[in-house]
DNA sequence: CCACCGAGAGTGAACGTTCATTCTCACGTT
DNA sequence: AACGTGAGAATGAACGTTCACTCTCGGTGG
């Protein structure tokens, strides 16, 4: 129950309480009475800030489709895309892994099969990151540091799947530590994209 | 509306009525009425074949279960562990992209973070899987065909989360095919696998 | 200095709905 | 008559949301 801290606004409070929640039931298992209670507050007041459940897990949303966005933005100025990419994705897997980011990827991704909005917002943060990975991958073919032979679309598409991947495994077994993976995801990466000769 | 058919015994109708509701609406969002409308049934004659909808949802997960351990038997036959898994991997990913399966994956992992019976059976496949594929690599890591400085149960957790990435890619865009990752799919594990030399 | 005011944050009981589940009973077969 | 089967209304809990209201202050006229 997080009193009213005077620093905090009161929708960022909700925001919180109501990922805490969520991560504890789920979207559809958390009920806005439970909500309430971790802000510590009344229904009446919390639907002053957001209309709507829906809109607060859309709020949620997005605002972590803006976090995304934010690892991805480095990848264009890197010089090695490859070296680039073990790094970003291995910072990002440290991140999720430590708190409850997991649980965000996977119940975004079960809701964004039925909810339009949360849909869209996931179709626009999975365009904007293959885009931003491929056309890495496209410099670092022009200067040879990429395999010239893979087909730069569908190869950042399977490194994202390897990064939603990491988060279902996370969920499914949260004794899984960022460690042991380390090492292995690098290579993988280095062995998948640098040019066979090396 | 799947009428009474004669061949289909009650409890497969009433499981497939539930797989396609929850395709439609997720675990929780799909209602034991919706249910039985699908299935043709009252509610009191669905109550005599299934105790509780928990029971009927973690039906559905054992026998998924049942049916991936099917795949992964294969791998302790093959002479090439790298070969028959791009094989199994590619033709898993053909058969969850067609039908509805790739709904069971995504919301199977995020119902495994707090419905405690389906944790267990979800960690039982895990660990199956797991140590069929590690195995499998230890095996070619001994005749040369995999390359020996792999962590061999490291790789096969990679390995799963590539397999997990893929069905939440195909849940976030529905419009992906598996035609255009084959290729792709095939080249990762060959150059993730295979001893650097080749 | 103080009584009063208005505005906006907050309250919590109540509402209508929906859900999973149970109950009662009619029907068809033996 | 006795029994197994299923239909469908009934039940009670839980949910998201609303609403009439109280509380808290900073500002203002006297």
């Amino acid at each position: 129950m997080s009193a009213s801290v005077p620093g905090v606004p009161t929708r960022t409070r909700i925001l919180e309480a109501a990922i805490a929640c969520f991560d504890r039931s789920g979207f559809h298992g958390a009920s806005m009475g439970a909500i309430c209670a971790e802000a510590g507050m009344s229904p009446g007041a919390l639907y002053r800030y957001f209309p709507s459940k829906d809109a607060i897990i859309a709020a949620i949303v997005e605002a972590d489709r803006e976090r995304h966005a934010g690892f991805f933005s480095r990848l264009a100025e890197a010089d090695d895309p490859v070296e680039a990419l073990a790094t970003i994705g291995i910072e990002m897997m440290d991140e999720m892994f430590a708190e409850g980011g997991t649980m965000l990827a996977v119940e975004v991704t079960a809701e964004s099969r039925r909810n339009e909005a949360i849909r869209a917002v996931v179709r626009a943060r999975a365009d904007q990151c293959r885009t931003a990975i491929s056309d890495a991958l496209t410099r670092g073919q022009e200067r040879g540091l990429v395999d010239p032979a893979l087909v730069a679309g569908e190869a950042a598409q399977i490194i994202m799947a390897i990064a939603d991947g990491l988060f279902a495994q996370k969920a499914q077994d949260p004794t899984l530590t960022a460690d042991r993976l380390r090492d292995t995801l690098r290579t993988l990466l280095g062995r998948f994209l640098r040019p066979v000769g090396r």
